[in-house]
DNA sequence: CCAGTACTTCTTGTATACAAAACTATTGAC
DNA sequence: GTCAATAGTTTTGTATACAAGAAGTACTGG
């Protein structure tokens, strides 16, 4: 019973943060929240826990658990990250891809393209994230899947804004083709540069995402 | 006085599973432990959930927390993402690192070579990390040096043993100045090349890993 | 003699109570 | 009037007590 309430409480604690209703700096009340969810402290304070390893939030001994929303330069460092895992998964797979998987690639393409014609960016967001996983589970790697959907998942808020900028889609759509194309040929430089330029936060990219974040300040 | 001492406990029982007190499979006892350190459950459960988080125990509910070393395919893969990791590491470390950080690469090569003239595997072992150690911080991305140290530090029991085959201080060595010197001219793609080189398990050092595995089994 | 079930015991998970530290507010002094 | 110090309150950190589930054992039936 123990894990199941501690990481019920964790996954909705994260939604918490995900969703705004703690902005960054907020301190986690324990009582607070504890009688909120209905429990003590000791399950909540677990849930707690993990959501600072996950780094969501700060743990400050005998202060209290303070929300920490990455600031600019924290966050075009993960996604910097992101790009050279995600390359990493595309020279892999380029060498291990399967022909399902390249299938399910190709058919989840099929699907971004009728989103974009559609302007239908809940569907674009749901198929590329179905696109981007299949690229992680073909890098025939379980432990390097598993890092990358960690930081995919963390960075989930932030990549959903920047699709909303004009021609985004397009061009991420256009992206896809080129690293569906390397995987193909067993380009493992190509499949990797074609990723890492794919998920990089370069160029008008990056002034896309600095407006975001001001935006969601105010 | 909380993080203080769940952290402590953590570290040492992090240290009681890398040194061996604790094999693959064993059940940490809650009781017994926290008797063994003269605390009660709760901060040392708060302890075993980082254990957790960080993957070197496996929580089942109801069940306990169970030691679980990776076997020889996970730790594959984990060096194999360390490879990519380093390698992303130098790409940016080619473009980004100072002057003063090469002069530190160097003088660490230096104190490597006598320590391989010597035979001194401990003071190689050091220096080899404190190599390491500054290309992660020239990446400049301090997310990206923290994800690396913490898989580095994940892998230190295993990295230790591949040292003492014949030559293998001597290759490694080598190949360090092909770092460094791929990092001064700037090289990011030979940098990057010669990082994931260095790290990746593979031919001969592969037959190693899986021999020292096979003597620790015994 | 073996298997299945019930019971006992041990262990985990949760709540609550207690202690220590930090923050706050009030009062007094300069 | 402002600053500082102290007392009180709030909150974290830890211990302990209690509840529920799992595992092992013993007993009974086939």
């Amino acid at each position: 019973m123990e894990q199941r309430r501690a990481d019920r409480i964790a996954e909705q604690l994260e939604e918490l943060v995900f969703d705004g209703t703690f902005s960054d700096g907020d301190r986690l009340d324990e009582v607070r929240l504890a009688e909120q969810f209905g429990v003590s402290r000791t399950p909540l304070r677990e849930a707690i826990q993990r959501l600072a390893l996950s780094g969501l939030v700060e743990l400050i001994p005998r202060r209290g658990a303070f929300v920490r929303q990455p600031g600019p330069v924290e966050l075009i460092e993960m996604f910097e990250v992101m790009a050279e895992l995600e390359a990493a998964c595309g020279r892999l797979a380029a060498m291990r891809i399967t022909d399902t998987a390249l299938a399910a690639l190709r058919d989840a393409n099929t699907l971004c393209q009728r989103a974009v014609d559609d302007g239908d960016t809940d569907t674009y967001y749901a198929e590329n994230e179905r696109f981007h996983k299949i690229v992680y589970r073909s890098s025939g790697n379980a432990f390097l899947e598993q890092e990358a959907t960690r930081l995919h998942k963390r960075l989930k808020p932030f990549r959903r804004v920047q699709l909303r900028f004009r021609g985004r889609m397009a061009q991420s759509m256009a992206e896809h083709e080129t690293i569906v194309t390397a995987l193909a040929a067993a380009d493992s430089e190509a499949a990797a540069a074609a990723l890492r330029t794919h998920v990089a936060v370069q160029g008008e990219k990056f002034h896309n995402l600095m407006a975001s974040l001001r935006d969601a300040a105010e």
